[in-house]
DNA sequence: CGTGCCATGTGAAATGGTGCACAAGCGTCT
DNA sequence: AGACGCTTGTGCACCATTTCACATGGCACG
């Protein structure tokens, strides 16, 4: 039961419910396999650690209404966002760079898990092309093309040094891929009709040391040693 | 020159401006190697990829004045950013988890850059205990407040199955870490003097597929077949 | 069949963030 | 010394998002 050929253009979703989608899936699921069948806006609010009107509203967003004074329908709402999240048929993914990230990427369950398994791995080291990691061939950046055509892959993570993130990007739109996840800490830039994330481990740690440090400034008594 | 025993509380940095900071300090010094300054607050638009006019506002909060008609000086602004962000010194950090995603984490050199050195690695698992990942030894859980001790960390990452993330977030807060990044898809509550960050590493790819799916679904033309 | 309870769905206010546009200030060149 | 050009710093309006508060409506029980 694919989209009707009618595409209905259907008002597009804001960013920041897409964002927390996702994160009421998984708890959805983990109900589901705990046997429940409906939850209220409540329970998935604090399953997702977020306020329960914005669990409503995001909900209407999806046009998954509930029912009143029951709550929604654990699996029905399951379909209903996985079906907006990424349609109901496997993306595969190409990972750039088989580092120690991108082998760490290469066997990362939750991937799989969410619909995007690894489709292949390409380095642009001879040393490394041709060796089997994750239980894959890791290919040449040559053969990107031809890679991207056999798998369907219309997903590209960036897993490279940061020196060679732009041009792993620049490999991936060239092949045809439409979204990229980029971990490598660089600022890239693709062309407009090309979706790009950016996840920056090392950002991550920085935000949370701006808090710290502000505590600490904030109270000289919580010194170091425990107070 | 540490911050002064009156401990100035200094208005809080709003979160959009805290989480940009990290950007504009790669930028920086980048171009600080390049030999470069000053830097005018297009050009580290241009390098962190946002408006300029947020920049100005950005380091308006910083109280890192530049100049007029000249720009904002490199290294003056590389100092005066590490200083909110971190503070002065090293923030060693302990690695909860030695699976895949713990081992790539322990060699990750952006940590170490951004100020963050890996300063322990724990697992539960008593097979890995006691093995050397990265030029260090794993050590037990059980081992987890002597080595918080030993190292003053204050940051900690989960990189444990999802299952198992409370419980080291937990040991984590147990051993008196204040800050915590969580990579485990599971949603873990600290108590609130405990700031805790989420980066959900397959949620980054659903919210990917949501964009990809929408796209195809307004564009049948664009069909799988390169158009 | 009627009544009461409970959870959804949503208008509207509050909050937070972004970007424009322009005045103010600094350096430079004549 | 004076004028000009360039860039900062910021008031203001716009937009997105969050949150409250409440009317609406379904279900269960007597």
């Amino acid at each position: 039961m694919t989209a009707a050929a009618g595409s209905e253009p259907s008002e597009p979703i804001p960013g920041a419910t897409v964002a927390r989608l996702p994160l009421y899936l998984r708890g959805l699921v983990d109900r589901a396999e705990a046997g429940v069948e409906t939850v209220s806006s409540v329970e998935l609010a604090d399953l997702a650690g977020v306020n329960a009107a914005n669990v409503r509203k995001d909900l209407s967003y999806l046009h998954a209404h509930g029912t009143r004074g029951v709550g929604y329908d654990v699996d029905h709402l399951i379909t209903e966002i996985s079906l907006v999240l990424g349609g109901d048929e496997p993306n595969p993914v190409i990972i750039m760079g088989v580092g120690n990230l991108g082998r760490a990427l290469s066997s990362y369950d939750g991937f799989v898990a969410g619909g995007f398994p690894v489709a292949g791995l390409v380095d642009a080291d001879p040393e490394v092309v041709g060796r089997r990691i994750a239980g894959k061939v890791v290919r040449s950046v040559d053969d990107l093309g031809t890679l991207v055509t056999e798998t369907g892959s219309t997903v590209g993570i960036v897993a490279t040094p940061a020196h060679a993130a732009q041009e792993a990007a620049n490999r991936l739109v060239a092949a045809g891929i439409r979204s990229i996840l980029n971990f490598a800490p660089a600022v890239v830039v693709v062309p407009g009709q090309v979706d790009l994330r950016q996840v920056d481990l090392a950002t991550e740690l920085q935000i949370l040391g701006y808090h710290q440090h502000r505590r600490s400034d904030d109270d000289p008594i919580m010194g170091r040693v425990a107070g």
